[in-house]
DNA sequence: GATGAATGAGTATTCATTCAT
DNA sequence: CATGAATGAATACTCATTCAT
């Protein structure tokens, strides 16, 4: 009996197994990259050093992701459809009176649960040319960041920035209050950003995070 | 007379001469480089970039700045303290009821007027590492970028962040409202610096800028 | 069955013999960094080189050592440690009369036998700083190189120069010569300094060398 | 009355002044360079560093030394210069009885005078291809520094080697020893160097120089 | 699937030397 | 005579990526 047969009868895994495995690996790869990528920048972590963390060699990493940029950009998909998915915009693009401080609430959990995404995310869209690429890649995702970039927004009125936009004005309609819509939506997308980009660090209080979003929920609702 | 017999004139350059050099190629540098490096982020320029794109070599810029590294500080310290004395913090740390009105639109001249510096600085500070290192260089510049990341903030006011508290303490005295000023407070820096966030892009829309900045001094003056 | 199907084998390598590999890769670039330095000296042999002659990259030579000065300590580590295990000192540290012209012959062996390691090691003392940093990491070492730097030497007597003088007293009591111990030590280490020195040299002649040696040990046995 | 014409009346130097002032600065030059290039290695030491430690500017340097190198060889030529004008060697060649210990005393104020000279020379030396062109240079210092490198060094004896053979030739006849002049004139040679290295240590000790000379001197005379 | 040795193109950095003033 | 800004060729070092096993 040889050594190879001696492997042979160990019970081989399944395809399915295989394709577990396989996620498994890729989940893994992609946390640990994701934590470095948004602590130490995307360009300072190396390749060696995302494989030696994530207790594999670089050799398999490359087996999973084509190029560094490939696992970057594959964290990123992974995130933004967690993202999207998460905050149900497909769904039905409505955000009814009842919904809008849930709709709140929701993004501060998608932060805190997500703070290495947001710093990545943060950084990688502060890059002019960077955030040409990824406006590209996920034009759903333009509101989602920054509101009206585009001279004139009325002409790319993306879904969220629509349903929000939707919701001052019904707001308006009701309460009389005597805002402009267009400003009240850039205004609470601009005090949203803020409180993403002061929440997303790890060290950030959480009592006064707290505090903040009631407030932001009054100021709005 | 011909231009070369003017030439000839060996007299070597003055001391002020060599300053006014010196100060003329560094201020150059650390402008290509921080538009630069706003742009394409700091590891994607390289020094080759900047010295070519400046018009001067390599080995010149080597001799105002000892790394690439150097230059960043550099360019960071320039900034911040341009901005620390166009804020006027130092002066007397008291923001009356007439003033706050003017510094939110000295902080928004500010950041238009520097919007590379700002995109940089972001983008540096999203690195944890990078923060903390920024904090320790810069500790007064704490709540100008963030405010509390301490546990209790009441041990470490810094001066701008007393001197907005202080004016919201006298505006619930004098208007009745009924917030929590350290709330308020936090609500402010939030505000602005989704504000800052949103309008540090080069296509940023001037006319939506103007109209939330109104907004801002609407909601908290 | 072609070679190609052998090499169809795919199994890894194992880590023993990575292990292998390593260190036969490393004993190559230090063996020929080391002839560099000696030759054309530390800062004239660039790293470029080094690998060429070694038939590598330069990618590879600094897999395995951190920067150029690692490497040249690597090599002064490991010679060093050779002549201490092959002078056998720290054994029993006892020098019968009998082992005393065997070990006069031993330094001799190991002169002709890592001629370019005491070239470079001679050329690396001579600079002050570079031979404060090697004592510090080998303080036995001092009198195995240059005896006395100490003012007062039974303060620091070393292994090796203790050996040497319990010799000479040994020697006085037993022929009644009428010498002062501590010189007649130094006068040894002078001597065989001055042996090495001449010896290091590739041209330096054969039978020459052996004639002195004799007069050494006629000299002072 | 111009400025110039202020400069004009300030009495100008003579060409005597002025050949003294670039001697002196020379002298200067050279003095500090030495010093490091001895201490610090030659490469290791840059023109900007001699440049600074000398009060002068890079280019004022230039103005006396053609290139590094040449400051170099400059150096050596000086102090080889000095080494054998002190040395008497030119004079008759012939080292009476009554001059050797005479000679060898002035060897070591010779080296206690200019240690970081020879320091810088055996550093040199030890690179066999620097070596080579030293021997080039300074043919007749050959064995100043090493006897018989040569194989067979009857077909170059130099000067020196001559006179210190001659001397134990006569001393043979004289005494009746039964030593081979030439083993005798090389062991002379060799303790001398090692008696050279071990002194041009700036911290050896100053008694045990003295003790071991006398030694050296009772030894050969 | 898994490993880490090996590569090489790229990048920061150094420093002797030149030159306008 | 004197300065130090300016150059550029050379060199150490990095790191994503490939590949034999």
């Amino acid at each position: 009996m040889t050594e190879r047969s001696i492997k042979k009868n160990m019970s081989p895994r399944t395809p399915q197994q295989f394709r577990e495995i396989r996620e498994e690996k890729m989940t893994l790869i992609m946390d640990v990259a994701l934590e470095h990528f948004a602590n130490e920048g995307y360009f300072r972590t190396t390749i060696s050093h995302i494989a030696r963390h994530a207790g594999i060699s670089k050799g398999l990493l490359y087996n999973y992701f084509d190029s560094k940029e490939a696992l970057l950009k594959a964290i990123v998909h992974r995130s933004v459809n967690e993202v999207y998915h998460y905050l149900d915009i497909d769904k039905d693009g409505y955000l009814s009176d009842e919904e809008f401080e849930f709709f709140i609430r929701k993004i501060n959990t998608m932060l805190q649960g997500k703070k290495s995404f947001w710093r990545l995310l943060f950084q990688l869209l502060l890059q002019n040319d960077v955030r040409e690429q990824f406006l590209k890649a996920f034009p759903e995702s333009d509101s989602l960041i920054h509101p009206g970039h585009e001279p004139g927004d009325t002409n790319y009125p993306s879904q969220i920035m629509k349903m929000i936009k939707d919701y001052f004005i019904r707001k308006k309609a009701k309460t009389g209050d005597q805002y402009d819509t267009d400003t009240e939506t850039d205004m609470f997308f601009i005090t949203i950003e803020g409180f993403a980009l002061t929440s997303i660090y790890s060290d950030y209080n959480i009592d006064k995070n707290e505090k903040a979003l009631n407030r932001i929920i009054e100021l709005f609702k």
